[in-house]
DNA sequence: ATCTAAACGAGACGGTACGTCACGTCTTTTG
DNA sequence: CAAAAGACGTGACGTACCGTCTCGTTTAGAT
């Protein structure tokens, strides 16, 4: 827990900064395949050992890019909240707008598309991209939902992570395939499909049973 | 129709054969990052410059080896059948079905994914691979969508569109973060939950109203 | 001497002029190191067989053009003149002051310096070169010399070809090096030098003897 | 006079040699037109934008090549030379045989027809190998003459610079069109002319006046 | 106050791949 | 059958980055 003491000069923690923000720059403004060491060590001012030294690849370093620039920028996002009195189908809306919305925000989408460049180009990196940036956010989807179960609000039959991943797979493809602008219109009216077909069975409107 | 006949020498259509074959296998072996244009060129035995005379780049490329291996492997998938008989609900879960169960073989997996990172990695190619590879199949589940509609099958006031990128992304986030392992018992337990908030509403069970 | 009668479609003479136009016209745009077969059969509106065809490579055609360029234009030049009134002497002042203003023509220059390219790049083709476009008119001045030596206007133990190569590698020197401008004066003053060596030698002023 | 030290890794100059080194063989082995800079990499074990960095083209390349062969084969060659006590007739002529039996050995004639190569192909780049690789050898000559004029030994009136283009200009026709092999016996005869031309005019044997 | 070891900028280094140009040969269709 | 058009395998071009490796300099903590 107490970080060690090595001895010579200690890493510069602006220099860190220095490399995040020209990093988050450069994606921003030539996108995943136009960011490179080379072009993020020169616009940091900063030598490539340097670069090397803190992220072991552009893989890596995009990742903390990203991470830093969602967390700095709309700190609440991410994980559905902790606005503790409401009900789980508020706080799953509450959370899925802001997701939709910050998708219409071009500098969010350009660390949204990263992140996907970055897992789709390398199955290898994939996994440890998941693992550190994307998976507490989708825990956190289907806590809130096993928390709605739990309190009647939706079907006690439902597989949670199926719905997480369309609420987050809905907002990924439409970026990939167009913009995000409509997201957030559009996410409006999934979550007005999918609360309906969450909604507990009456007997006059049975529910549809899964295969398995 | 008729295929006008420019002078000189015609172009060998085997040549494109091996091309997109040795592209895909490099494709699968060593993934969209490990895919470079010498590589493919030295694996079909063929120059740079007549790979370069059919497609203008890597993203090309890559966008027509995945459309071959789809519809060649697959020749029904890629959009909703053509079984006339059948009504919307059918229709749309034998697609799906269909789409789901190709994530999971690695071969499909790899190509979606080949896919992802090539429109992920520079949104100007996106709109491009999107427009020919993509749209199609998203038009036809919609289509498929709207004819149940007609037929009484769906809610009248449902956003089709949302549906449909919820279905396919749903299955592009679990090949992006996991496997495509889960994506068909994923993919049944989505269908019950869309399904169900598809459902036409009753006098009992009133539907929740989008907002705008 | 009788022209054979090939079957088939006879080969169009225009066709020859044109590529050596275009050749030409290259070649002073570009020097010799721009001229390539492609560019050539390009500016002449011809395919590139029909180029290789009548010249099967770069130097044989380099050499045609320069032939064909310096016979045209000067049709004089090129060898010690046949006003046969004249003495050896004045046969040989006559055509180096020709040869070397020539020098000083940039189409000229051109084309020796593209003949001297192509001997210097590759020993192999500087033979054949030297057999067709150089050798006859050094022999040429050789036999002038000769028959200067014949009629006493020379010294009968100078090594006549020793002085025809000073004569054109002194030219060739200066085109390499410099331009041609001054090759005119130049040689005024070589031919002032070289004719005071070879006057036969009197009692009083002999002539230093070679060694062997 | 000091070496300024820039900052960053300095460079190799091991490598340099090796460079030089593999050029050197390429080109005695396949000519200049044979000499591509991926071969010298190769041959060199170094990667071409090493070569790059220091040599910005194959001219400047050779341009280097032919100077450290000549310079490190045959130290005194180059220039007439430093032996004070001969007189410029003597000095000339130990210069001239020098360079003339070196047209000899292939190893010098492949350099001095590589630096023709390269000169002929591009007026451009010739302009700057005169400056840096042939003019000091020039005007060392020229020095030379002049000297002998100052001292009685040459005649005033005569073109110092037109003989030292013939001195050198004979050799290299006579490397270009044939081989050097005969070079040092006709060194010796053109020599014998044109020092015999150059000889001061007495009375009874008056120089044949240049007409400007 | 000195020592010492790491961080730092700069940039050289062996590589791989880029996308282009020209080579010389080969198939086509057209005249 | 020749000619134009152009595809083809080959190989070199000159450039961009890769990730690693020296360099000489700076900078903090330990002595």
């Amino acid at each position: 827990m107490d970080e060690v003491r090595r001895p010579g000069r200690p890493r510069d923690a602006a220099t860190d900064r220095a490399i995040l923000r020209a990093a988050r720059d450069v994606l921003l403004r030539d996108g995943y395949a136009g960011l490179s060491m080379e072009k993020v060590a020169a616009a940091a001012g900063v030598g490539k050992p340097t670069l090397y030294r803190r992220w072991s690849s552009r893989v890596a370093l995009v990742g903390d890019v990203v991470w830093h620039s969602f967390h700095a920028a709309v700190p609440g996002i991410g994980r559905p909240g902790p606005q503790a009195g409401d009900g789980a189908t508020q706080q799953l809306t509450t959370w899925f707008r802001a997701y939709a919305s910050s998708a219409g925000d071009p500098r969010h989408a350009a660390m949204i598309l990263a992140l996907t460049a970055a897992a789709a180009e390398s199955p290898h990196d994939a996994e440890s991209l998941y693992r550190h940036h994307t998976r507490p956010q989708y825990e956190a989807i289907v806590d809130c939902l096993r928390s709605g179960v739990e309190s009647g609000e939706f079907r006690a039959d439902a597989d949670l992570e199926a719905v997480a991943d369309a609420l987050i797979g809905s907002v990924l493809y439409q970026l990939l395939t167009r913009t995000g602008d409509a997201a957030p219109q559009r996410a409006e009216h999934l979550l007005d499909v999918l609360l309906a077909g969450l909604r507990p069975v009456t007997r006059d409107q049975p529910g549809r049973a899964p295969r398995d």
